[in-house]
Parts: C-alpha cells; structure tokens; sequence
DNA sequence: ATAGACATGTAAGGGGTTACATGATTTA
DNA sequence: TAAATCATGTAACCCCTTACATGTCTAT
C-alpha cells in the first residue's frame, strides 16, 4: 500500500468521513503533503472495505444525496500505526519556480523581481490560509471536537505548512535582495 | 513541453553537458525540486536536437567512453527565456514524513520521537550536503569557472535547499517538544 | 581479471491525472 | 430554471519509474 492510502486511511482514524469529505481533506488540509482526487479516493475505500481496514455506514445526506460514512477497523488502525511506525522515505519535491529560478540570471532586469514579488504574495496567502486553519484546529479542540490524537497529527501537518510557506516567503526575499545586488547594470 | 524538460535546457545552458552529466545534476544538484533519470534524459536530448533546441559534438572521453556534448542553441535559450518568464505553478510535495506524522498521536510514547530525531537527522545531513554545494558554487564563481548568469541560477537553488532544510529540521524540533507535552501519560 | 565508474540508450509496466458519466438537493 | 454544491463512481491516456541491454576505460 502506498503513502496516499494510508493517509486516507489516517484521515479516517482522524473522524469517519465518505469519499466526497476524504476529497476535500486532500484539498483543503492535506494538499501541502500529499494529493488525491475522487478517481483515487473511491476505489481505495472499496479496497479498504474488501481488506477489512474499514467499515461503512449510510447515512441520509443533510444538504444533498445519501452518504457512505466510512470508519476505521480495529485492523485498519493496526496497518495504518504498523506503517507509520516506520521511517519515513524521502519527501519529494518538484518546484516549477526554482526551474524558472535557473534562468533567472539570464532574464532581462526586473522580469524576474516581477515573478518573485508574484510568488511571495502567492506563498504569503497560502501561509495565511495555513494560519487559519491552525485557529480552527485550536477552537475545535477546545471546544471538545477533536480527539487528542486527530488534534496532534493534524496539528503537526499544520506546523510544517505554515513552517514551510514562512521558508518559502524568505527566500523570495532574499533572492529579490540577490537580483538586485547581481544585475546586469548594477 | 514539461518543467523537467526546461530544467534540461537550462542546465545545458548554465554549462554544456552530456546526458551521462545531465543525469548527474540531477541527482547531485536538483532532487530538490525536480527529478529525472536516464530514460528520460537520453529521448528529451534527442528530441531536442530534433526541434533544434541544442546541438551536440561528440568528444573522446578522458576517462571512459566517447560523450555527447550538447549546448543550447538560440533558438534553445529562446524556448527556455521565453518559458521561464512566465509565472510558475504552485510546488507539489509528497512527503511520507507528513503522512506518518497524522498517527503520531496514536504511536505508544517514545516511537514518534525516534521517528523524528532519525527524519531531523536526515535533514540535517541534507542540509551541510547543500552548504557544502554552496561553498563549492562560491569557490567555481571566484575562480572565474562560472559565468554570472549560471551562478545566480544555481546560487537560487542552493539558497532555496538550505533554506527548506533548516525549517525541516526547526519542524522536527517543534513536533518533538509538541509530543513531550502532549504525551499520553503526561 | 574483476570491480567500479563512465557512457548511452530501450522496454515494459504501474500509478496517477484528466476527462467522462450520472444524479440529488438547495439557493438565487 | 439555472447554477452551485453535494455525492459516487469509471475509463482512458500519459508519464514516470524500474528494469533491461550493451559497451569502454581505469584502477586495484
């Protein structure tokens, strides 16, 4: 199994969810790390359910069609902390900016200041969205909504995402500082 | 064409290489943002040639078989320019450190914490491994081996490394005093 | 002579993205 | 009544990784 199926299966451990929630979550809260689209989501929760890792229930949509509400096994959570209990492979990474970056030396002045001023408004609102998420996170466990255990895994990928979009906006700046100091005419 | 075929050309375009050390940068100096292997380095040159992106000179090699050079053309760094001032799409991770991390508060106390003292460790490692590529950029600048245009691109990088590794490793540090307070028994 | 680095490619298979297909319910 | 959101799935294609295939040169 691979990494995109455990989260599924750790978002689930997490609060039950159906396919449609599971979508959501990789696009609203797990995008930074690991990404997923329905034609990957639906046919990893039948494969779940044939091996006994989950269970479904279902339930009458509130606003909409019927939902099948999916919820972890006791052997579900088994396979899910058997795996996470191993070290993790390498993070991949793959940065259309820093491709452009290579030739940002060979751009005529100030296309590429343009482009980083771009990017750092882009990387300052994902961290604001990261932010955000990161307050609610905080509200829903001290209301008593989430369990200890949701709240720190899911606590942990806020961390690094806001960690990580910080990261990126300094570099922005400091390579602007770069392109300013190395230009052609300077 | 696709980011990892530009990152070809503009590698090319930094310094003429051979699909042998094309494959080499790849793994040594851009598994940080974008990935290639041979089976792709070998039918992107050739298709290059083909459209008149680069051209090759075959060269005795000094220690080993004959290599294949090849440059960019203008037309090549034409594609390449006209690519990189385009603004660039959002940076995908996969990062399998995150996914195991979701379970961490599930993990008997202690596991977690030796997951991440191993993936800090790692980053740490990665992290001089790029110093080092830095001061070795620096040392090639000075002595006039490298041309302004390459050494800002490649500077660009390195700094983006360094700096998506510091914060990895300041992660694994703030996940380890996170789960110290929150632990089970605590 | 054998291992390891140098060097250039091809083939096959699997996984993932994109597009397709369908339908219910609510809101403007 | 049209658009948006909710909801569940399938099919086809493309890309990418892994493995295969071959051969040279140097150093031990």
């Amino acid at each position: 199994m691979k990494m995109r199926e455990y989260a599924m299966l750790a978002a689930l451990a997490h609060r039950p969810r159906s396919g449609y929630d599971l979508n959501k979550w990789f696009d609203r809260s797990a995008s930074h790390f690991c990404t997923a689209g329905y034609s990957s989501v639906y046919p990893a929760l039948a494969m779940f359910e044939r091996e006994g890792l989950v269970v479904h229930e279902t339930v009458p949509g509130e606003r909409g069609p019927e939902r099948k509400v999916y919820s972890v096994t006791g052997k579900g959570r088994e396979a899910l902390l058997g795996w996470a209990a191993e070290p993790a492979a390498d993070s991949e990474v793959r940065d259309e900016q820093l491709v452009k970056a290579l030739s940002y030396g060979m751009l005529p002045g100030g296309v590429a200041l343009g482009l980083l001023e771009g990017a750092r408004a882009r990387h300052q609102e994902k961290l604001a969205y990261y932010e955000g998420l990161m307050r609610g996170l905080e509200g829903s466990r001290e209301r008593g909504e989430t369990s200890r255990e949701a709240y720190v895994g899911t606590k942990l990928t806020l961390m690094r995402g806001i960690g990580a979009e910080e990261s990126y906006v300094r570099w922005c700046d400091e390579a602007a500082k770069l392109l300013e100091g190395a230009a052609v005419g300077a």
